[in-house]
RNA sequence: UGGGGCGUAGCCAAGUGGUAAGGCAGCGGAUUUUGAUUCCGCCAUUCCCAGGUUCGAGUCCUGGCGCCCCAG
């Protein structure tokens, strides 16, 4: 007999990991679990330093928010553990992010810290603490599959879902993974918290890169690296020199603000390249792409990618930033990688984000897996072989 | 120094007698568990300077100053 979190055996006879972060939703999760009867265990990171950012609104992990889920932990009566994982974050989550921006990308820090300090660090201690079970306050759905293993989908209130947060989820970690709050509304997290009496039921949420105190990230990344902000050249999509940047790492791919370029019409960055350190700008239309190339592609549809690409391509829905709906694409191979065809061309695409694979454009939509962006190619027309591939997939000739 | 034109916010620019449009840039905010985008708000008591006419001048007049163009 399976109990609610599909493992074998009564509640409290199951011993269960919740990743607290302090926040209301990691809480809630907590004190749903501990309800049913679960044996969990409240475990809590410390990923940076809390001198900096302890009197930040919204961030997480460190200061305040250590102290948050310890008495939301003594409230709801679970033990409680603060595991130092300062270095491993730097390392695995803030380094990365600074080389990222030196090399003229623009990372996702959240999915880096889901990856390597949330599902495999913790995961291991969690396992190490005798847990089944690792569970979070992500929206994000986890179901069983007929066949055995899981599936990831989005959250019921897909303004909430989290999952482009998660595309790199492997079917290993899911399967020890529980995402509690995936088929409930942040309002009912919220109500649920008010009735758990949580002291945290009324903290707002968080937002931003946690790491970044001040909220100027550049700032992060030229204490890291000094230096790693060169000056070089604002050019047009002709090459011609427009004006001046204090540092590649200012821009992202989409972004208009910061330019101090008045052409009398909006200049957005186009691209970045990060040898000859110019900022490419251009008018919007500029910023349409309708095609990606995607590295660490990891596949979490039936079967494996080569399977569901055995005709070619294969017809998803696919993100390219975590606020906006699924959008239809078509997905191939291309040498070493994958490639996506977006339908309808989506702008501010950067090198460095990720593409989130769906099986639906709305509703609780399966995640089909994600990559990282490699790189983008502009919009001109659709390529001949997109064409064939709408005719074909329309049964036409 | 003959002729013509121009000088309005950081940039571009409307306004030709009635009490300083708009765009870009910038700043602030909202939205957002990544970066962006988007949206909202702010941004010239003052129109190169000095006089004058007028109830009233960015607009008219005079004189400076500074640019630009044409012809030499």
């Amino acid at each position: 007999m399976l109990n609610s979190l599909d493992i074998e055996g009564r509640p409290q006879d199951t011993r269960v990991v919740v990743a607290m972060s302090g926040g209301v939703d990691s809480s809630v999760t907590a004190a749903l679990l501990k309800a049913e009867g679960y044996d969990v265990v409240g475990v809590t990171l410390q990923l940076y330093d809390h001198g900096a950012a302890i009197h930040r609104k919204g961030a997480c992990c460190a200061g305040q928010d250590v102290y948050d889920a310890r008495a939301v932990a003594e409230r709801i009566g679970i033990p409680h553990y603060v595991l130092d994982y300062e270095s491993r974050f730097k390392e695995m989550v803030i380094d990365r992010f600074a080389e990222s921006y030196v090399a003229g990308e623009t990372p996702v820090p959240c999915v880096e810290c889901n990856q390597s300090i949330k599902f495999r660090d913790l995961l291991s201690t969690a396992r190490e603490l005798g847990a089944k079970v690792l569970a979070t306050g992500h929206y994000v759905a986890s179901r069983m599959l007929p066949g055995g293993g899981r599936a990831l989908y989005r959250a019921r209130e897909a303004e909430r879902d989290q999952s482009y947060f998660l595309f790199a989820t492997t079917r290993e970690q899911l399967d020890v993974l529980r995402f509690p709050l995936g088929d409930r509304t942040k309002a009912e997290t919220r109500e649920l918290a008010r009735q758990f009496e949580l002291s945290v039921a009324a903290k707002h949420d968080s937002q931003d890169i946690c790491f970044v105190p001040s909220g100027r990230y550049t700032e992060v990344i030229e204490r890291l690296k000094p230096g790693a902000a060169e000056a070089g050249d604002i050019v047009d999509l002709d090459g011609r020199v427009l004006g001046a940047h204090a540092g590649i790492i200012h821009f992202t791919v989409g972004q208009r603000r910061g330019l101090g370029i008045a052409a009398g019409h909006p200049l957005y960055v186009v691209r970045l390249d990060a040898a000859s350190r110019r900022v490419v700008v251009g008018p919007r239309a500029a910023l349409r792409t309708s095609r990606m190339r995607l590295r660490d592609v990891n596949w979490l549809g039936e079967g494996s990618i080569d399977q569901a690409l055995c005709a070619g391509w294969q017809e998803v829905f696919v993100k390219v930033r975590s606020t906006r709906p699924p959008q239809p694409a078509w997905l191939s191979r291309a040498g070493e990688g994958i490639e996506v065809d977006l339908v309808a061309g989506e702008d501010g695409v950067s090198p460095g984000q990720a593409c989130v694979f769906y099986d639906a454009a709305d509703g609780q939509a399966r995640v089909l897996g994600g990559g990282f962006i490699q790189s983008a190619v502009a919009a001109t027309r659709a390529p001949a072989t997109q064409d064939a591939r709408v005719a074909s997939a329309l049964g036409r000739p």
